[in-house]
DNA sequence: CCATCCCCATGACCTGGATCAATATGTCGG
DNA sequence: CCGACATATTGATCCAGGTCATGGGGATGG
């Protein structure tokens, strides 16, 4: 998914914010009153179910636009690193004099996009093992950092209780499956949150299953 | 979530269309030109994996609108029994002379509305037990069914394999979780598409898992 | 700069759901 | 109305991931 460089909003009314790591920014139920462009750092949106058990919907990066529901909020945002937003009055972006059509279609076509993705997302933590939920991931978060794209190197912004709360694992399951992943040579780890694709694993992006699978059977040196 | 009375779209060009059991209404990847209100039947919204895998995303029933991205399809839609629908065409939608903007609300609303109903159906298939993902299929479909909701009997339109695509369970194991319902009181079944949540059930439905778990404890005569 | 606390890693074990296999039971076309 | 095929049921066994327990290491904030 590519960052988005529409300006219409810029039109609408509007005024920056920060959020403090960990700090919700909405809560799912809430009346919906602002939307907002990410400037920089990462967001969450997810679930919280009755217990305390969370599902994280995706993750945000700089230039990703969210919170565009009219209504209500159906999730919950909160701020995974510390963050800078720029916040839009949803009245005045409904109400840009000529250009409201303009605007309304870029919503539904990125409410519809958000559907989709997740659409995707469930698909595919229903369907695959632990490790290749994880390369996974990787391969989404390399569509999202143009760095990370560039150099295969990727820096995460959230601990692996989010991932794990991402890809519906428990984080010892998730530390299992990167300990595999770089045992089998797919990925090298520097300290806790970087970590490098190997040509391996950049092979494997648009390979299949099958293909992943014939691959375990002869792991790397 | 209760049928649509909204009559805007009706304003647009439109015809009427069936399609028999089993059929492709729409497949992912398409240009999207129509989007579709269901009359009669049921329409299952899926994504397919790359082998054979699917996750169903959505029962559609009467009254429910579909098919409404703008650009291009991010999910199939399938009918799930003989199935007659009205077809707008999207082209005349975006262009209701004064009323597109609100359309293009409804439209908005609707996406964020379907994202927000996957968003949850997310977090109880990947946090509720088999047992517990069926009473809350149950739930959702009395929910969407008046008839269901004033009687507390359920026809199923759907085969049991689809139910299994929805809650990411294997027949075999859904069948279980049928029998396990049905001999701890819960349901009555009729045949293998009808069945009656009994008050034990009933009472079930507004409360938390917490109090299902108790009640499991204690199974009905 | 240091102490504390959360976060991550790893081992041992358990379990719910998947898988494999064998019947029943509907259902639909003829 | 009947035969054949698809769809459900049920049992036996397996295994990926969850759970529980413990120890080590880094980030963080005072």
């Amino acid at each position: 998914m590519v960052v988005s460089t529409t300006t219409v909003f810029d039109q609408a009314t509007h005024w920056p914010a920060r959020f403090a790591r960990g700090v919700t920014i909405y809560d799912e139920g809430e009346p919906s009153t602002t939307m907002y462009r990410l400037q920089r750092g990462c967001v969450r949106v997810q679930v919280n179910g009755h217990d305390g058990d969370r599902q994280i919907i995706s993750f945000l990066f700089p230039g990703d636009l969210f919170g565009f529901c009219l209504d209500q909020r159906t999730a919950s945002a909160e701020a995974v690193t510390e963050v800078e937003v720029t916040c839009y009055s949803i009245a005045s972006v409904l109400d840009l004099n000529g250009r409201t059509t303009e605007v309304l279609v870029e919503l539904v076509n990125r409410a519809n996009g958000a559907f989709g993705e997740l659409a995707h997302h469930v698909e595919k933590i229903t369907h695959l093992p632990a490790a290749e939920r994880l390369i996974w991931f990787f391969n989404w978060l390399t569509h999202h950092d143009p760095e990370a794209a560039a150099t295969g190197i990727i820096r995460l912004p959230m601990n692996h209780r989010d991932i794990a709360d991402y890809l519906s694992l428990k984080p010892e399951t998730l530390s299992r499956a990167f300990r595999q992943l770089e045992t089998r040579g797919y990925i090298q780890r520097s300290g806790r949150r970087g970590l490098a694709l190997t040509r391996h694993a950049l092979a494997l992006r648009v390979r299949s299953p099958e293909e992943f699978h014939a691959l375990e059977a002869r792991p790397a040196a």
